[in-house]
DNA sequence: TAATATACGGAGGATCCCTCCGTTTTGCAA
DNA sequence: TTGCAAAACGGAGGGATCCTCCGTATATTA
């Protein structure tokens, strides 16, 4: 039987941290530069550390691409308060649409790799989808509240467009096309229905 | 400069063909029963040829996949004349629908791997798709003509039908599921509109 | 049957996966 | 500050896999 006295946690170490965000740094550039099957040591070599620093981190090939789909969607999210303080609301709700490209861009190639152990993962994909959904909500209502845009906007169909215009396409060339259509999408957008 | 007098290539050699064959079939074993990932030199084992003789037939595990890919889909196209000669139309369609369970099951297997050398894999969902079409439009007809099955029957919308029964599942218990709802519209197939 | 194009088989070097453990660093208390 | 223990680091190394290369065996043709 043992006390637990202090139930305080002692505070996370610093360089742990540091290298876990270090890792999910090299491992998104390691997909988008090599492939989806990146060698887990060069990922490591990349973020400068250890292959056993790797591993303890991340047990499994499957967990560090979770974590890399997690910190884009929560970038995403944090990005919504930043771009409004530093932005009219139409201009923000812009720029989050291009963070959004760069988004599906990564989501394109690490797809395959994340439904593959499936049960938690419909989790990580419903969270995230609320995230979005909120997200672009939020900028959506700002942006007609500042009279930027339209009133008639429903940020879903907005979101269903800018999945659309980033997924229905071909292969190659398919994120130009995304973000001219996507500037396209906020002329109409702009154009206030009084 | 050379001449070629004899363009006539020499017959291909049995034991190639052959053990291509044997490849393919333990290839699609290999992927049920270990799952994806299974080590091509376990691959030439089942099929009991040497490692050097899979890498001649398939240069690349991609190569491989698409490979039983297609076997299974010609497979699917060869099954119609021989289940039209030897079933009478309606029950050859009923046949063909199981089979397209099967057909289904493996493609789930494989499916995320057969879309990674993008390119020319879209040539081959295009001409898989318009050769299952073919086959189960024919099925269709012919078992209309025979009064099998009721006269208002698209074949479209009847092959959308089996995708959407294997493909809507969750994953464990789909394939039963399937086959139950295959002989479920078979029976309403077969209730004549007169 | 002889000749030769074709296919076979597997050794071996390179790479990758993952574990294990001695060393180093960091946070906390004295 | 200093000392200590928890936490993190790094990388050697065994096992598995990938893929090439080349000597040997076999099918086809004449």
């Amino acid at each position: 039987m043992k006390r637990k006295p202090a139930p305080q946690a002692r505070k996370p170490r610093a360089d742990g941290a540091r290298n876990r965000q270090l890792l999910i740094d090299a491992a998104k550039a390691g997909f988008t530069d090599v492939g989806l099957n990146v060698s887990l040591e060069e990922i490591a070599r990349r973020a400068g550390v250890g292959i056993g620093t790797f591993y303890r981190h991340f047990p499994t090939r499957e967990a560090v691409v979770e974590a890399v789909y997690r910190h884009e969607v929560e970038q995403l999210a944090e990005a919504v308060p930043q771009l409004l303080q530093t932005s009219p609301a139409g201009e923000a709700l812009h720029k989050w649409m291009h963070l959004f490209v760069d988004y599906i861009a990564t989501k394109r190639i690490i797809a395959p790799s994340l439904g593959t152990a499936a049960g938690r993962s419909s989790n990580l994909h419903a969270s995230s989808v609320e995230l979005i959904t909120n997200a672009i909500s939020t900028l959506v209502k700002r942006a007609i509240a500042s009279g930027d845009v339209r009133k008639d906007i429903d940020p879903s169909d907005l979101l269903r467009a800018m999945v659309g215009v980033s997924y229905g396409n071909p292969d190659t060339g398919w994120e130009a096309s995304a973000r001219r259509l996507i500037d396209l999408l906020m002329d109409g957008l702009r154009r206030k229905s009084r």
